[in-house]
DNA sequence: TATAACGTGAACACCGCTGTTCGACTTAGC
DNA sequence: GCTAAGTCGAACAGCGGTGTTCACGTTATA
């Protein structure tokens, strides 16, 4: 946690800031994440108006768009791990993915639209230096499923750590479509995902509704 | 074919136009369709360069930047539409869905780029009116494949479309990442695509490399 | 070859975003 | 209650994109 203040050169400094310009640099960063969690290209006027604050009060305390965006993007995977730590991840490989994409997959839009916003703000070492954590969660899930057999070995980890993510981050896509209704979203995904990491030559295991 | 010229009030009239002004309407169009599927914003002076002519013959013949993108849009949709009319989709449904995805994967990323300039620059109708075509194709193919009890049918016919188009998409992703090689792509989607679409209770179909 | 259509760069006005400065006001904290 | 810290709106300069006009050069075509 707190790991979007005082990152680099930004202004927050370690000097001891007044209360009420915490405040505002809180209110500021959660703004940011929400707005350029909906849209990556979000101005800093709206941020700021979002946040209710005047946009110079925002260039008080962040140097530039970029250091906006990586306070946004610290902050959302903070809020991520946080949720994803309370996630049983051991047991049956199967059902612990089940329990991920159950716990996950609405963060993951979010993430994704952070994301976009990053990649163009942000160096992309810093942009592998705030995923890595998150990606390493799945790929020992990933990897332990296909150690114990449940998991197929004829495809890459990395392939199918990417599989997972994109089909979560397509069923919010397919929400704002109005293709897809919210409370059949995780069902979708991990019936989906389900069969696709299963080995060839095994039944798809049935995903019948219950978690 | 033909269907990016003259659809609404662009200068495209069904007048008699010079030969010459037909090639620069032309190559802007490919050079539109080329720097938009690379760049969803890219801008038009950028276009009109690459398609070697002036920012201002661009705006002789288009009216708008919505104007360039659907034409781009329509163009590109119809090149697809002609690379998938080569593709036989009868027989097994699975080994027509790995034909499909042999022929169509790299053509996804290219369409979905487009798309994204697409939505922010025209109607939501007409984007509907030109994703219908090549969508019903697909709509078929996995509605068959039910029927004939090769594919899953406790998921909705469209969600199975959208994984399928997504997993293609995240595939041209994890090209430009340098995660994945163009020749295992196709491979790699089949095997993933197939297992997701098998019905729960039947073993995941083996695919050996070869197609 | 005449002429209308076409291509072109330069220049224009307009817009929105970024990042900054200034002066005046409000508030936290000692 | 004093002071430094914080907030705010207005206004600035710079940038890049859009869409338009103009005057001039080029080319297709009858």
């Amino acid at each position: 946690m707190l790991g979007y203040c005082g990152r680099m050169g930004s202004k927050n400094s370690t000097a001891t800031k007044r209360a009420d310009a915490l405040r505002s640099i809180d209110a500021i960063v959660q703004a940011a994440a929400e707005c350029l969690g909906k849209n990556p290209e979000a101005s800093l006027s709206e941020i700021a108006r979002a946040a209710g604050v005047g946009r110079v009060t925002l260039y008080a305390h962040f140097n530039s768009r970029a250091e906006v965006v990586d306070a946004a993007m610290s902050r959302a995977i903070d809020r991520g791990n946080e949720v994803l730590d309370t996630v049983d991840l051991t047991g049956d490989p199967r059902l612990a993915l089940a329990r991920y994409i159950e716990a996950g997959w609405h963060l993951v839009d979010q993430a994704r639209a952070l994301l976009a916003a990053a990649q163009r703000e942000l160096p992309a070492g810093r942009i592998r230096e705030l995923h890595a954590g998150p990606a390493a969660r799945v790929e020992t899930l990933v990897a332990r499923g296909r150690a114990e057999g449940a998991f197929r070995t004829d495809l890459p980890i990395a392939w199918m750590v990417n599989v997972l993510h994109t089909v979560m981050h397509s069923a919010t896509e397919e929400i704002r479509a109005g293709r897809l209704t919210p409370d059949h979203a995780a069902d979708h995904i991990t019936a989906t995902v389900l069969a696709a990491f299963t080995p060839p030559g095994t039944p798809v295991p049935e995903t019948g509704g219950g978690a």
